[in-house]
DNA sequence: TATTGTTATACTCTATAACTATA
DNA sequence: TATAGTTATAGAGTATAACAATA
């Protein structure tokens, strides 16, 4: 009457289902607004805080100078600053401008798709996949 | 005693989380054999069954002439082979080669910390999350 | 000496437009 | 006419190597 529980491999491609349907729906909306992938992850990451270039890099997982070519058209397009640091003149803060805030506010809000699917959840599907996210996101996170 | 379920919202960043981890280990499996990122997805991709090159197009969600130098890379490099389609002359299927299907194997074997962090789960944890990942897929797919 | 950020360079990714061959 | 695939082209993404400024 207990089923075996689905080994790790099972859930590997179901998984990979649910990353890629995520990120056709975040390209698409970064597309609607003139964005590519790489410029709306890198907008998205210093929305948060701003960031330094190095930590921006780590948190792409990319090179440093790959980070400065992205903020360096986001900055010419007027959606990020970068401002020096006041502890270490070595390093540059950046952050969004106000275009830049409008923007990721609007990125978040028209992930329709996702906010779709996860709405046409029931509120117990809801209440049973939330700990699940917060339980395996960490497991993912680094390395 | 039954607190609100999560409202979508709040499940979008868990669920950001979690893809972005994927994805970051998705990607240093490519480059540990040096592939990039758009080569092991459109590898991937064949492996499941040989696609003609506008399926792979779609499923890549890019334009066909993407696919045109994606495959054609893959093909200098031996991985994938392009043969002409029986039924419909201006067809060309594309299919992983021997060392195309072995690398697709060691691709898919190397996703260590994934497979890391779905087995650190409890049995119990597993067994909730696979019906929610197969009821969430669909749901993302597609528009 | 080590670190932050940039520049120069080369290759890959990606879409648009124009083309050929086939349906 | 419409579709499958390619080529040419241009801009963006990406890493490597070399560099200046700062720690």
């Amino acid at each position: 009457m207990s089923p075996q529980p689905p080994a790790p491999d099972d859930l590997i491609d179901p998984l990979a289902a649910v990353v890629r349907g995520y990120y056709d729906h975040f390209s698409r909306a970064a597309a609607r607004h003139g964005l590519t992938t790489a410029q709306a992850r890198a907008l998205n990451a210093v929305g948060r805080s701003p960031l330094p270039m190095r930590a921006l890099a780590d948190h792409l997982v990319c090179d440093a100078s790959n980070a400065t070519g992205l903020i360096t058209r986001l900055e010419a397009r007027g959606l990020v600053e970068r401002t020096a640091s006041a502890h270490d003149r070595r390093v540059k803060l950046v952050a969004p401008t106000a275009a830049g805030a409008e923007l990721i506010v609007r990125l978040r809000a028209e992930m329709h798709g996702v906010h779709q699917a996860l709405g046409a959840l029931t509120g117990d599907e809801r209440a049973a996949l939330a700990p699940l996210l917060h339980r395996l996101a960490p497991l993912l996170d680094g390395s």
